[in-house]
DNA sequence: TGAACATATGAACATATACTCATATATAGA
DNA sequence: TCTATATATGAGTATATGTTCATATGTTCA
């Protein structure tokens, strides 16, 4: 179990071929994988965690978003924009007020993982 | 349900003030949401994401990890810090050699949680 | 049609962050 | 003790990103 072989950019050596060849053969793809670690971005910012929470509980349009937060509705907009891009959260029109709401079951369910590991 | 309210920093007005209200009495404190946006932050990054797949597939030492992702030593080091601060994964120390392993059992549950969105 | 308002958006800026590079620390073996 | 090896870490750099500011778009109502 210690073959030692140099490989291009890592700076060592590998110790157990062994474990690395078969952990490289069950991981999924790259692309996969970057596509994950995108979503988890966009949970990984306050803002958009308290967009979010706020529209579990309630529909919302972009002013009350912005005054619930305390923030600009030009931050807000940028935020949605990202959510909605995500399809987290979609919109729907009523002439000049957009509403905003969860686009996503699963969004409580996240974030709940995400609280039983805080809490530990 | 339109009382139209001025607020702080947001530059428009509250139309729904009840929903705005109740929202507010339901969201959860500030820090507490905070936290949860640092966690998914850590998440939020591919090569941490592949680390932490990497692990629920089998303990690694940090040249193994490197090899695996074909990265340099450094930063799979500088990540594992990050990682470990986190309480995701921990690590035993064996001579030389480092093992990494995952230290929180819903890691892979949340990953799944991730999938569902993105294969949806 | 014109004023008021809700929202969206591009550019600029400040900050955060992932990696590299150089080097430190720690352990094993000769 | 000296060398080799495995890992950790601080500084520097390039890039990513969140917010602000100014302004555009689109809708309602007088």
């Amino acid at each position: 179990m210690s073959e030692k072989i140099n490989l291009d950019r890592c700076d060592c050596t590998v110790i157990h071929e062994g474990v690395v060849s078969m952990v490289k053969e069950k991981m999924p793809d790259e692309e996969k994988l970057y596509d994950l670690a995108e979503l988890f971005k966009v949970f990984g910012d306050s803002t958009r965690i308290r967009i979010l929470w706020a529209l579990s509980e309630s529909d919302m349009c972009v002013c009350d978003i912005a005054a619930l937060l305390n923030m600009s509705q030009s931050a807000i907009s940028h935020q949605l924009r990202i959510l909605k891009q995500t399809r987290l959260v979609k919109n729907r029109k009523d002439g000049k007020v957009v509403y905003y709401s969860l686009d996503d079951a699963h969004v409580k369910q996240i974030f709940e993982m995400g609280l039983i590991h805080i809490c530990e």
